[in-house]
DNA sequence: TGTCGTTTGTGAGAACAATCACAAGCCCGG
DNA sequence: CCGGGCTTGTGATTGTTCTCACAAACGACA
């Protein structure tokens, strides 16, 4: 058995990888070389192959990489060969655009229940399910084996919500409220920050404005 | 003028800091030290303090960092005294969740423009603007002064759309389809990619699902 | 004015990640 | 069975990020 110490940065290409072979077995491809799928996955050839090594020595040096081999391999390192059972907080705007997004059960998150608290959203029918109260959570979370908590509430009531779902039992939150939550160190949260995204872009932009600026200024200066 | 070469990962930061510091604000603090706003950021004080020291010498030994006056210089710093102008292309269930978010609008990200491509999205009205033609996303781009993109198409294409955005004029892109988008160097891209997530997720699951499988064959195996 | 408790700003070192560069190993054709 | 072309796997190196630890600076108060 390999060492088994996977760097975070690794696990987080994993995913892409996945998504180039995916596509590589579909267009009938048995073979793919380190070169081929760096660029598929937008990164450098040399990162992909120490990616891959972590996992073992799947590669036939002066072929490549068996796609379907390689694809089982990452599938069952990322504990993809499983099902896992999600549930989403909060049936707002966003939570309902996750709620009906096909693409989640594609690759095996089933979405297994709708929790809110607003009694005019409680009883309806969102992408084939029904919106539950959220004080069932924990008995439904037991029942259904739900591993997943995904938070789309209003940044307020974040916190509390992670904390209703740890004492369900989930130990892995998908937090898409711009606030920090705060849990046991064994629970997993991993935050989507639109907000934080479109300012580190207008930090690039800012920049390169007040560069241009600048030149344009030295421009005056010197003409 | 302080050597401005800020790490990304601080820059990363920078928003999380913004965000706790208009809190510390509206609840009328008026200063702030590296230690209490790392708690409210989740990140570690010395961190914190490295982080601010990029911007400049702003805090005061002893004391901390005037509330006020970081916010400014962080706000400054990205970018953020003034608004960008923003268009969605693709208008189905993840765009129309972004369409009609107030929170972009509150942190300085106009959204001035939806485009699509099926006709019978074209024309509807949602979140107050009409939905317009991708055909027209030159010219309105032009017009707008449309600093960021923001993708929401289905990952086919994903490429094509940023493509567009590109020859339109932007710089900065958001992208939300789960596809690798390939653009030229002075172009800023972003992605946001839930799966990611979700598999990021799985593969800690997997892990301590793992180990304790393997502590439980050892259990029976010694008893 | 001097002392004390507090908090910043930063050098130094550790940990982590990316990249380079090449020996080792494989396939194939002769 | 050998040699050439190709591609992996991985040491070595470089670059980036995190964390520690502490001198320097500040405010308060006697
Ligand atoms: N809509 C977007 O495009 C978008 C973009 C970026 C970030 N976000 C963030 O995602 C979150 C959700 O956004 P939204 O637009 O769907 O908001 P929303 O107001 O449309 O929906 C929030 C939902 O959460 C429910 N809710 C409130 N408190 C709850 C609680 N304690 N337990 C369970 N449910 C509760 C509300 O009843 C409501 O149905 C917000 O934090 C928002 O900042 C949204
Ligand atoms: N809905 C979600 O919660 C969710 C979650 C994660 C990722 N995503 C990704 O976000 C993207 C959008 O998801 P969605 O659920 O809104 O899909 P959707 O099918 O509901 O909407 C896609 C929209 O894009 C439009 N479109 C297609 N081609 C276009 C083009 N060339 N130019 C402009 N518009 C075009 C379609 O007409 C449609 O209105 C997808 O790539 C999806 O994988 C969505």
């Amino acid at each position: 058995m390999p060492n088994r110490a996977i760097p975070d940065a690794t696990v987080a290409r994993l995913p892409v990888y996945l998504r180039a072979l995916l596509e590589l077995a579909e267009g009938g491809e048995m073979t793919v070389s380190s070169e081929d799928l760096a660029n598929l996955a937008g990164v450098n050839a040399a990162k992909v192959r120490k990616d891959l090594s972590y996992l073992g020595s799947y590669g036939t040096r002066g072929v490549g990489y068996d796609v379907e081999y390689l694809l089982y391999q990452i599938t069952r390192e990322l504990g993809l060969t499983q099902d896992w059972h999600t549930a989403i907080v909060g049936i707002g705007n966003l939570g309902r655009a996750l709620a009906s997004y096909k693409g989640f059960s594609e690759r095996g998150f089933r979405i297994a229940a709708l929790f809110d608290v607003d009694e005019k959203v409680i009883g309806e029918e969102v992408g084939g399910l029904i919106v539950r109260h959220l004080d069932e959570l924990k008995d439904i979370v037991t029942d259904d084996r739900i591993a997943i908590g995904i938070v789309a509430t209003p940044p307020q009531n974040a916190q509390e919500v992670a904390e209703r779902l740890v004492d369900a039992g989930v130990k892995s939150i998908l937090n898409f409220a711009p606030a920090v939550v705060n849990v046991a160190p064994d629970v997993n949260v991993r935050k989507v920050d639109l907000s934080i995204e479109l300012q580190i872009l207008s930090f690039h932009l800012q920049r390169t404005q007040a560069i241009a600026s600048a030149r344009e200024a030295n421009r005056q200066l010197g003409g």
